[in-house]
DNA sequence: CCCTTCTAACTGTGATCGCAGTAGGTAGAA
DNA sequence: TTCTACCTACTGCGATCACAGTTAGAAGGG
């Protein structure tokens, strides 16, 4: 039996520093991850005893989480009512577009430079499998559209940006999963192909442009399902 | 004796619609009030007991909200130890830095075209007041601050975007009144005068060209600040 | 057959309790 | 006097229980 070893010798081994994982912080990433995929539909209600039932946990952990949620604007809570999926309002939805506008494209020109090799290859790699002629499931559509964006916006490197961003999919995640399904407009390929080009040639202002582009381009049709559903009703 | 009142005459005298207010909620907006005004300085710790025990209620809704708060960056919760306030890292600073040119730039130029005229004199009148003759009490003086921004903020009619510029006052609130009072610098005067000048002349780039100065050099000082302290640590 | 009314189940919120882990203060030894 | 080791008080987390309000569905009357 040879000594134990020392902290700092542990720590070198790029051991996580413990960092108690809570049950609270397990479940809210879980929800969260489920909300900003779009598996749950707008107006979907979400019981904590149930979800805890579910999740084998109790209930405390689940409310906490739901709470957070609701906090982020990803649930509505009424009073003494389940929580549910909203569904945005056109108002709300703008609200949503114009910060998108803001925050993502920011990110995204700031991505430019910091750019690696390998994040450059994923991003055309994303882009040719997306717009591939062979016809893409709409759930893993969807999901390498999320990773393209997002491979940009944690290039920026900015944590609090990128909660932010994060933060908005949040409550447009529901909505762009149940659109798309009705509408099936699958919108984006000149923007992103313009994003790839821009990535590789280090331009940042033709970045930002197309990453405009593409974000516009997504929600006039989204906006246009939201006005007419409003009429509707 | 005459009827009762019905249900839609009571909401034509703009009662509130119930809106059960929690004591989770309460709680959290008087705490996000506390650190946002910087009355709780960095490191500073917080029990949950201790402050349920004060506030007269049980430990649970302070435990929503002080979960809540960490969520936002206003705290940071150490694994089963205290939460306290946090002291940015220069790092972490520059990051709020950016989003805060982002964002509140974006918002106070989103605002330039629908000040009221209320607003305007309300504007003007803070100015005034922040900057005369008569030596101001540093609380005083940044909570006109804090309110001078906030009405540009505001009218941006965003509640999204507002709200995300809360949770980074939040997160700079304890700093800015703990460097103001070691420093003793009181920036602003001349971006906040050009400010209420653009507002009046409707002058969108007058404005974020003067509300990016404003924010850029209130950073300067308190940068060099945190690096000194970092160094001397 | 349809509408009204009432009841029973389910909702989130808040309080209380038990647990595992941390930290600071105190007592003992060198 | 100084350092070390222990120990008590306190920390947040999770579970369970009690409560008031809501709602959907069933039962009864028209």
């Amino acid at each position: 039996m040879t000594r134990a070893l020392g902290q700092d010798e542990l720590r070198s081994l790029d051991l996580q520093p413990a960092e108690r994982v809570t049950l609270n912080d397990t479940v809210y990433a879980d929800l969260r991850e489920l909300v900003i995929s779009g598996r749950l539909a707008p107006g979907q209600s979400l019981s904590t005893r149930t979800l805890a039932a579910t999740l084998g946990v109790s209930p405390m952990p689940v409310r906490s989480a739901l709470q957070r949620l609701a906090d982020d604007g990803a649930l509505e809570g009424r009073p003494n009512r389940t929580y549910r999926i909203p569904m945005p309002s056109p108002r709300a939805f703008i609200e949503i577009l114009r910060l998108r506008l803001v925050l993502e494209v920011a990110a995204a020109r700031q991505a430019v430079p910091l750019l690696s090799p390998q994040a450059l290859d994923r991003l055309e790699r994303i882009h040719s499998g997306m717009y591939d002629p062979v016809p893409l499931d709409l759930g893993t559509f969807l999901s390498l559209n999320r990773e393209f964006h997002f491979i940009l916006y944690t290039a920026a490197d900015n944590m609090r940006q990128l909660r932010f961003i994060e933060t908005l999919w949040l409550q447009i995640g529901p909505l762009l999963r149940l659109v798309s399904n009705e509408t099936d407009g699958r919108t984006g390929q000149e923007p992103h192909g313009e994003m790839v080009r821009a990535a590789r040639a280090r331009d940042a202002a033709g970045m930002a442009a197309a990453m405009s582009r593409d974000i516009e381009e997504a929600a006039v049709g989204i906006l246009a399902w939201l006005h007419a559903l409003n009429n509707q009703a």
